[in-house]
DNA sequence: CTGGGGATGGGGCCC
DNA sequence: TGGGCCCCATCCCCA
């Protein structure tokens, strides 16, 4: 079988922190998701001990790399033509050009995720991806009136309206004013008549996913 | 307990 | 490739 040579125009071996796994060297332990749809920040104990999901088995279904399936076809005499097939998908291309083309655009992501970060155990599929959580580590964007740091220098803009009182995001509906689109838009719910979030077991209705959260820990969903 | 505002975090997309 | 922006999500606090 012929040996996919290798895409990434950035090694990722230059990145010296990174762990690179291949197809036959999957990750030494459970891996924690980003997903935490409930609880949403991970904690600590959700890290170790949050079973993999989805995801987890879309790597396995993903685990071996494409591979290139030469298959001469003959129909008929001089009709011969060989096909470049992605393993994962089983599309098949006419060159093999063609089959990296596909594979950096539809299937990469899921082949592996190349780039850890070295400050916590997540993973992603590109460098720039990683760079930009890994400055949720480093915090390099700091408030100058209060010194609280950022990771992204759109936080500290929003943070630094906390100081100037600035609320450039108005309810058109009301003569509030908010700091945030996201608060804006929470509060465009409070104006709806539709409620997003409905209760499963008592079919009652909330503006916010979190208020609906608190209503099913809060047991009412228990008692019914 | 509920509803809502304020503040913040992070991934993805676009330029 | 990086910055800006959008969107979604969450936590905290207060009425």
């Amino acid at each position: 079988m012929p040996v996919i040579p290798q895409p990434e125009v950035l090694s990722p071996v230059m990145y010296s922190p990174i762990t690179m796994w291949t197809a036959s060297d999957s990750p030494p332990s459970p891996l924690p998701t980003d997903l935490s749809p409930v609880s949403g920040y991970p904690s600590p104990k959700d890290s170790h001990e949050m079973p993999r999901s989805d995801e987890d088995e879309h790597e396995h279904e993903h685990e071996q790399p494409a591979s290139i399936t030469i298959t001469t076809t003959s129909t008929g005499g001089s009709d011969v033509t060989e096909k470049f097939r992605c393993a994962l998908c089983h599309k098949s291309y006419s060159t093999y050009a063609g089959l990296l083309k596909h594979k950096q655009l539809h299937c990469d992501a899921h082949v592996r995720k190349a780039f850890s970060c070295k400050y916590c155990e997540k993973e992603y599929v590109s460098l720039g991806a990683l760079k930009m959580h890994i400055r949720t580590h480093t915090l390099p964007c700091v408030c100058k009136l209060c010194g609280k740091a950022f990771s992204r220098p759109w936080l500290l803009q929003g943070h630094i309206r906390t100081h100037t009182g600035e609320k450039p995001f108005s309810c058109s509906h009301c003569s509030r004013a908010f700091a945030d689109r996201s608060n804006l838009r929470a509060h465009l719910q409070t104006h709806s008549d539709v409620k997003k979030y409905q209760c499963k077991n008592c079919s009652k209705t909330f503006s916010r996913m979190s208020l609906l959260h608190k209503h099913e820990e809060s047991g009412c969903c228990v008692a019914h």
